[in-house]
DNA sequence: GCCAATAGGTTATAGAGTAACATATCTGCC
DNA sequence: GGCAGATATGTTACTCTATAACCTATTGGC
């Protein structure tokens, strides 16, 4: 059985990224936030393609877009409202950003990291997400938040290494 | 079904450090790899507890410890070896490292993270390894390392909030 | 139109990690 | 023992990541 992800596979990425601005319009809507000029440029960045993006990268791109340059704070106040609304993920092994496909509803963030390509693969596997939930439980531990990052090969790029 | 982990409950360091220090000797001796003065105190000093110390943490506790002060490269280089042997884990999500109390075996790094206390809680859950795994083969993903970070309270926090 | 709240701008600095090169220490070999 | 090559550590400087503190601008409700 073999389903090769949406990010490794060819697709329609404008499509994926006017979903997921459309996605947090209404979002931020209706929960009452305010999805900002600035805010919603960043989050149209991160989405560029399916590669978690650090906070200076897109300090750079929005350098280029703008003619404004764009200090340090003014886009971690930014990348943090958006983690806060769940509409992205840090990727703590890589000290980056990328876009949630499915805000709104719960997220575990968890991904498969490509060590060639750099893209990163969200995963959403509710009986992977219960099994962590049962091993905690059993450590009378409670959980918050969860992070898998498994790192390796996507399928594209182990292909062309065989 | 509650089993306390032992970093949580009242055991005998001592005990923890001596093992953990015992075990590096033993394995760096059958790898015929060097354990220096260095690469044993900073282990010692990541063993003082459960919980993950920083880079810069550990710098500063050599620097009391010793006369000498140490400089960033010689305590990364130390943690590289000690990460390359297995004898310590990453803890993205914190920027800090931590003790392996099963070096020489299988590392998947699945950690339980307590935000009150610190303490950081390896589990050894063959089961959830094989479904991660298993998970990633679905994707075509070819795992290479893995970091599970669950955040929250442990046992002991948890009970002291209600 | 005014006020309080929220968002963004600015400067400076803290924290984490590495590159590049110099020196020291440890082997194995003669 | 002494030498050579490999491994380990010291040193300086720097890059990358992130935040503190303070100020200004914008927004939305009254």
């Amino acid at each position: 059985m073999d389903h090769t992800p949406i990010a490794c596979s060819h697709h329609d990425h404008d499509h994926c990224i006017h979903d997921a601005l459309e996605a947090a319009r209404n979002l931020c809507v209706s929960r009452g936030v305010r999805l900002t000029d600035l805010r919603l440029q960043v989050l149209e960045l991160i989405w560029q393609n399916h590669k978690p993006l650090g906070a200076y990268t897109l300090m750079e791109m929005l350098a280029k877009a703008n003619t404004r340059r764009v200090a340090p704070p003014t886009v971690y106040r930014a990348l943090d409202f958006l983690l806060e609304q769940g509409l992205i993920h840090r990727i703590n092994v890589l000290n980056a950003f990328i876009g949630c496909p499915s805000p709104g509803t719960k997220h575990q963030s968890h991904f498969l990291i490509c060590r060639t390509c750099g893209v990163a693969i969200e995963l959403d596997e509710p009986t992977l997400n219960q099994q962590i939930l049962q091993v905690a439980k059993e450590s009378g531990f409670t959980v918050e938040t969860q992070a898998l990052e498994v790192s390796g090969l996507c399928a594209n790029c182990a292909g062309a290494n065989t």
